[in-house]
DNA sequence: CGTATATCAGTCAGACTGAAATAG
DNA sequence: CCTATTTCAGTCGGACTGATATAC
């Protein structure tokens, strides 16, 4: 029992093993260290991808709607815009109209940085999905977006 | 915008809505949740099943063996041993063959508490997927214990 | 007034590490 | 001496809460 593989991996009961539950926590364990990861070697996470692909499809926002769009948490996207901005990624400004509001916007550095996200987290999700072919990744997709429908999206502050 | 469920669930942009690296995380928060909360009305926790089903079709097993085969670390196996114990779900013994060793052994009590537990994780199950018929849920189990094996079951210490 | 926004401080469970004590 | 087992004391990022100041 030397070989690193065997060592950490004596078969689990039946029970366990086909549990649709357990098998989504153990997939998404393996599916997000591969992530989180692959996106700390480009110094960058998860959520920078998230608000920064948001900003791009959906124009200037404050940071509330940030976090409604992306599911980050209103009190944890302070952070993550303090990093964007740090890296010139993102701009912060009052809003006049409201004042009350930052009003978040990207920048020409930030849309060439996500440019670079798109195409990192294009191969990372590939090696997630190594094993499945393309139809196999898309009934995936499909039945992975059904249950997250049913259940209303992403969790979030309700 | 007075509906709590309109609330937070802005519609995120395309990129994330269709990633099946942040479905997989977000659809897994749904059934952690679920699952958790199912089991705390219970006053049971994952690893309690996790714990008792191995037991049940291994037979008694020393802690490290329980580790290896749940997927529970070590360090944190210990508290799980305990709680099962102080419920007398199972009994902590000095195995007499090899000194270092606890063996765990299923209780009576232990017996009927996993049956209990087997049809509440079944009803838990049933909620996660509700959307999904039969050969859905099959098609789902099967696309996921391919990726899992593929990434060498529970990622554990290694 | 009540409500939304941005920020801060902090909790909590879970994954994970390091190292001790004990024994093979 | 080297390795395995159990246990303890922590770290670390992520989800989440509560409170506050500010503005609508």
């Amino acid at each position: 029992m030397t070989d690193p593989a065997e060592e950490r991996n004596t078969t689990a009961p039946a029970r366990l093993r086909t549990l649709p539950t357990r098998l989504l926590s153990l997939v998404t364990m393996h599916s997000d260290r591969i992530v989180t990861e692959g996106l700390a070697g480009a110094d960058a996470r998860k959520w920078h991808y998230a608000v920064l692909a948001t900003l791009e499809e959906n124009g200037p926002a404050s940071q509330a709607e940030l976090s409604r769009r992306t599911g980050v948490y209103r009190s944890d996207l302070v952070a993550v815009i303090n990093e964007l901005s740090a890296r010139g990624l993102v701009e912060r400004a009052p809003d006049p109209a409201d004042r009350r509001r930052n009003v978040i916007t990207l920048t020409g550095a930030g849309r060439d940085r996500l440019r670079r996200l798109d195409a990192l987290i294009g191969s990372l999700a590939d090696e997630v999905l190594a094993p499945l072919d393309a139809a196999e990744r898309d009934q995936l997709t499909a039945l992975l977006t059904r249950l997250l429908d049913h259940h209303g999206g992403h969790p979030g502050p309700g």
